[in-house]
Parts: C-alpha cells; sequence; structure tokens
DNA sequence: TTCCCGCACGAACGATCGTTAGGTTGACCG
DNA sequence: CGGTCAACCTAACGATCGTTCGTGCGGGAA
C-alpha cells in the first residue's frame, strides 16, 4: 500500500511538522507557543524535532519564506502584462484571497510573527513580498498610462489594496466556496473603484 | 518649581511606565518583552512594577484599552450624523491616521497583542472597535441611501476601509506634520472613490 | 519628635523555556 | 548475518521568565 514501512505512520512527516507549527503559531504567537507544544501536536518528543530542524527560529523562517515563495510562484503570473491592467489586478486579488484562505495559518505567521526573525533571515522574505508589491505598482501605473486608472501615486496605491487584502485574510472564514468566490469578485470590483477614482475624488 | 518633591524626577510615573511598556511590546512582542526590560527602561527594579500593576497582562490591557477608549473618544464623533456621509468619513480616516501617527506605539500594541490577553479582557477592547466599525457601517449606509456611494455591502466597506487604514499605520511613518496631511487626504480620496464605484465596478 | 505609609529595593521562588547529550530502535545494504 | 544510520527516545542542562517576600528609606501627618 504505502510506499515504504520506514515511512511515518501517520502525519509526523516534516511538511506536517511545518504546518502544525505554523497553526499553533497563527493561534499563540510564535513566543508563546513552545517547542514543547510543537511536539505534542506532531506526536513526538520535543527532542526529535531538532532531527528536522536546528532550531525554533528556523522553523518559523521556514513556515514564513515557505510561503512567500509559493505565495509569488501563484501570484504573481497573475499580473503578466499581456493582460489588462484591470483583468490584472482582478486575477491577482482573487488569487490572493484564495490563497490566503488556503493557506490560512501560514498568511497570519507569515504577517505578524515574522518580525520575531533575525534581519538577516527577514531580508529574504521581505525581498519577495517586495517583488509582489513592485508588481502591483506597475500593473497600476501602466492602467494609469493606459487612462483606465487614475491614482496619484502608484506604489501607495499598491499598498493601500494590498493592506485591504491583507487586512481581509486575517478575519475573513468563507463558508464555503462560492462564498469565497464571491467575496474574491467583491474585493476586485472594490480595488478597481479606488483606482479608478481616487484621482478624481479630491477633496474640497 | 514641580509641584511636589515627591513626584518622581524623572519619567517614572504610572503613565510613564505603560509609554515605555508600549514601545518594548510594539518593538519586540508582548511575550518577547520582559518586565525585566521594562524595568530597565524607566529605571526602576522589576518588582517595583508591582506597585502599580499587579501583573505583566494588566499592562498590556492598560495600553490596548486605554488606547482603543481614547481612540473612540477622539474618532467616532467625526462620524456624527448633522455631516454629509463623504465629509464624515474623510474626517473620520483624518482624524484615525493623525491619531494613530501620534500613539505610534500603542496602535501597533493595540492591534497586534491584543490576543495575547485572556477572552475576558479582550471582549471590552473588541466592543470599542465594533462600535466604531458600526458607526463607520452606519455612515456608509446612510451615504448609500442618499446616493453618493453605492456598495454591495455597508459593513464589508466599513471594514475594507479600516484594513487599508490600519495597514496604512503599520508602515507609515510621515517626514513631517504636512506629509502626515498629505496622506490623510490621499487616503480620504482613495476611500471615497472607493465608496463612490464599487457598485458600478462589477467584473464581467 | 514619632509614627505612618507609599514606593523602591535586593534576593529569591518555582516554572518553563530552547537546546543538548547519550542511548535505543529498526529498516535497509552488502 | 553484521554494520550503518536516520529517527526517536529519556533526561537533563543553563537561562530566563513572571512573580513574591521581606526590608529600607524618606517625606507628610500628628
Amino acid at each position: 500500500m504505502t510506499a515504504s514501512l520506514r515511512d511515518r505512520p501517520e502525519g509526523r512527516s516534516r511538511d506536517d511538522m511545518l504546518e502544525h507549527a505554523a497553526r499553533l503559531f497563527a493561534e499563540k504567537g510564535y513566543d508563546a507557543a513552545s517547542m514543547r507544544d510543537i511536539a505534542e501536536e506532531v506526536a513526538v518528543r520535543p527532542s526529535s524535532l531538532y532531527h528536522h530542524f536546528p532550531s525554533k527560529e528556523r522553523i518559523l523562517f521556514e513556515i514564513c519564506y515557505g510561503f512567500q515563495r509559493d505565495f509569488n510562484l501563484e501570484v504573481l503570473p497573475e499580473l503578466r502584462a499581456d493582460r489588462s491592467p484591470e483583468a490584472a489586478i482582478r486575477a491577482a486579488i482573487r488569487s490572493e484571497i484564495l490563497f490566503s484562505n488556503r493557506r490560512w495559518s501560514q498568511v497570519r505567521v507569515a504577517s505578524r510573527e515574522r518580525r520575531s526573525l533575525p534581519r538577516e533571515l527577514q531580508a529574504p522574505i521581505n525581498a519577495l513580498r517586495r517583488q509582489y508589491r513592485d508588481a502591483m505598482a506597475a500593473t497600476i501605473e501602466r492602467g494609469c498610462r493606459e487612462g483606465v486608472f487614475s491614482v496619484p501615486d502608484p506604489k501607495l496605491a499598491a499598498m493601500a489594496v494590498l493592506d485591504m487584502i491583507s487586512g481581509l485574510g486575517h478575519w475573513f472564514k468563507p463558508r464555503d466556496r462560492s462564498d469565497l468566490e464571491r467575496m474574491a469578485a467583491r474585493y476586485g470590483d472594490a480595488a478597481v473603484a479606488m483606482l479608478r477614482g481616487w484621482g478624481a475624488a479630491t477633496a474640497g
């Protein structure tokens, strides 16, 4: 049946450890979740974790970096230049919302516990995040050049859209798939409305 | 000169302790910042902190609750009904951005470290936050009835606007006052643009 | 002056933390 | 069969945590 009897009989593989750790970090916070907590969740003694990871810090890093890497692999292509800026933004937003929903725990860990990492481990993660943000800003700027968007500052607009979506990822729990898709569509609408009218909605 | 010689000669009052604690909690996180860290910052021995607060948990609560209370006191009145919905939203956003900038550390602590509190201490803080969110949603709904806004769901729109602004509060560091005011105006524009066009920007 | 008490102190408590050392198991390879 | 090695174990290390205890000081009241 299974490939080998040496394989973990239950969910005790390296990836399972990362997943359980992510869930605990998301629920209790990085510092409040102990190695003993993680070990108990995986049904393993604390010392056994050190056969797979050199430190607790490294576990956090792998969760954060792995998430952001997969995130960029899945979401970034949606912003490719052969799409209209509006379609690209909508697709990216939908992809981000779907992805963030699929990896619920890791979203929270990557955004809220990243600061527990030393600077040199934060850097590669921040670089990935910046890459996505720049791509979003470039798409918005393209939309402005084509006259479909109008914003005072594309980079600022990208931050606003990203904050809006990542905020959603912190509280929105869809009932089912259609609920999720509806929310993705609505947030696409919201972002497009903002990007279209921002420049014209000057106060006073 | 001073009112009394019994007063703290330097910044060692109860409020100073809360302020230093907030800064440490914001920088290192609630769990990573120890009572000894706080004591050192205030130039006091750790045990002395317990003459002012019964526990570390209580310090966190007073920071979070005090912030949200002052927040509502300052920002909520901007949403009063004798203003046009658009003006109310703009004023509230400006007020929130200014207030959050003035209380930089506490914003971060109240939003990111609140979960370290037990449920019964989170409840009153959440109630205050919900009060603000409901007021924002009511203002948006009023704007829809008056025909100036168009959104599929006022509560969802309120969450989107709030997430956008609180996201800003986590990364935006203004150079000076005019920089801050310009950002407040721009985010007001962004929110108004979104609330106006959301309903009309349906995809497909 | 004497008493009082708010406030800060030094020292230590027990608990829990991340991590390590050393031993045991058992599937695989020659 | 005997050797190898990854994986897991038990036990414990030193450090640090939040917190408590008993004491000392010093200004205001009596």
